[in-house]
DNA sequence: CTCCAGGACAAGC
DNA sequence: GCTTGTCATGGA
């Protein structure tokens, strides 16, 4: 089965389109807040979904914490699953504050079982657990998103929906720091926007080319 | 009108 | 372990 040198497809993809400009400049809360309301959801309306609540709590925990649920649905209803988002939401906003919102302190205590501890919270799922981990506790770490998928696949590997075993598959080299990861599935889900909407757009892309180079056997 | 987006989850196999 | 139905709005 063909692999790919992650360092080369980084630095590849970084070449082409430049910093994507993601998530890190966001606060880390809207990143807690907003991971949970981009699921299956397009980012525009998410958008909509976190400036409701931006203006409604200025993302304080405690003023977010103290809201109904109601109300909180009604700002959360632009964006859908308002019942699941505004319950995960709430528990995950309990959960940091229940730890102080220290997220270094939070990963040096609970190093070995973060991810799982993180999986445990209700809405938390295997790729929100992965965007806090690489956005919020700034982890080297690779996410298997829907884009991730698509294209690896066009890039020779097996073809799959599993988040899991894609992920399996993927080990980022440890000269990854976790600003390039973040980076990393920034542009991969940029380049989905672009190269992976339908069916042939790939094949419009720059990885074209740059295929042969980037395949290692 | 139909399809689906930066998933999660429970039920059924 | 893996597949399928459900949750929901708004844009293409």
């Amino acid at each position: 089965m063909p692999t790919v040198d992650l360092t080369q497809l980084y630095e590849t993809m970084s070449h082409h389109m430049g910093p994507s400009g993601w998530w890190p400049s966001d606060t880390k809360s809207d990143i807690i807040v907003g991971a949970i309301l981009v699921q299956n959801t397009y980012w525009k309306n998410a958008g909509t979904s976190l400036n409701n609540i931006k203006t409604a709590t200025q993302m304080d925990a405690k003023t977010l914490l103290a809201l109904s649920q109601d109300d909180l649905i009604d700002l959360i209803r632009p964006s859908g699953f308002y019942k699941n988002k505004s319950k995960a939401i709430h528990n995950v906003f309990q959960w940091f504050e229940d730890r102080n919102w220290d997220y270094h302190q939070i990963w040096a205590d609970n190093r070995a079982t973060l991810r799982q501890q993180l999986l445990k919270l209700p809405g938390v799922g295997n790729e929100t657990a992965d965007d806090y981990l690489v956005y919020i506790f700034d982890q080297p770490d690779f996410i298997a998103d829907t884009y991730a998928r698509r294209l690896f696949a066009h890039l020779g590997y097996e073809k799959t929906d599993s988040y899991p075993h894609l992920k399996q598959q993927i080990t980022l080299p440890k000269t990854f720091t976790f600003e390039m990861a973040q980076d990393f599935h920034g542009l991969i889900d940029e380049f989905g926007k672009q190269y992976l909407q339908h069916e042939g757009d790939f094949e419009t892309s720059f990885l074209v080319e740059e295929l042969p180079r980037l395949q290692t056997h």
